[in-house]
DNA sequence: TATAATCATCGTAAATATACGATAAAGGAA
DNA sequence: TTCCTTTATCGTATATTTACGATGATTATA
């Protein structure tokens, strides 16, 4: 039995609540749908869901639900205008995944 | 209907296969335990696969199925020595995570 | 007031992920 | 050879994710 775990060499400056999100950030970006959302919220900034769903070849209601999965992870926001919502990047939240993923790796 | 497609503002240096590459990635890293586990190796190189077994509270199967994951989307490397497997981290595959995630991010 | 536009949410079916015990494969030790 | 150690893989049960149509809520417009 190998119950002997070596010695560590180092630490990481990520746990507990810091590590859930980074992981639920990490989750957020790990669907293709949702990546290609971000991208074009990146590229496309100030749009709003309708041109996020003529430019996917996928239905409204879904797109809808990846927004909600991006903004729980904290990447974008959601302002409502009118009858529309149009959706920024969280600068503070990605600057922080940024730095994060620079610390770890 | 709006049908017209705000311009863009700017690209994004990622598109296709190595679109799909870093999205395989980020889903790798988005699951607490595989993050645990690379952590885990990051702390502790050249580890084996029994180590984390000793170290995490769940069953050698469930982490060798982990392992799988993280080998399959780059950031480990596997190397058999007699019968234990020793662990490292692909630093090729993290160090183009690493930049990909600045230049996007 | 009625109608249209926009979007989030609900309910749900299908696909995928996650965890486990059991087993197999392969090397080392007795 | 026989037994033990170590790990990957198989089969499978459960949980989660993903996608969709339908519906409701809200605001603007005729």
């Amino acid at each position: 039995m190998s119950k002997n775990i070596p010695e560590a060499c180092c630490t990481l400056d990520i746990a507990d609540e810091k590590q859930e999100k980074l992981v639920a950030m990490f989750k957020a970006l790990g669907n293709p749908t949702r990546f290609e959302i971000l991208k074009f919220l990146i590229t496309h900034p100030g749009c709003i869901t309708g041109d996020i769903v003529s430019f996917l070849p996928i239905a409204q209601a879904t797109v809808s639900q990846h927004l909600k999965v991006l903004r729980d992870a904290g990447f974008i926001e959601g302002i409502v205008t009118g009858t529309a919502t149009k959706y920024c990047l969280h600068t503070e939240n990605i600057n922080w995944f940024r730095s994060k993923v620079g610390d770890i790796f």
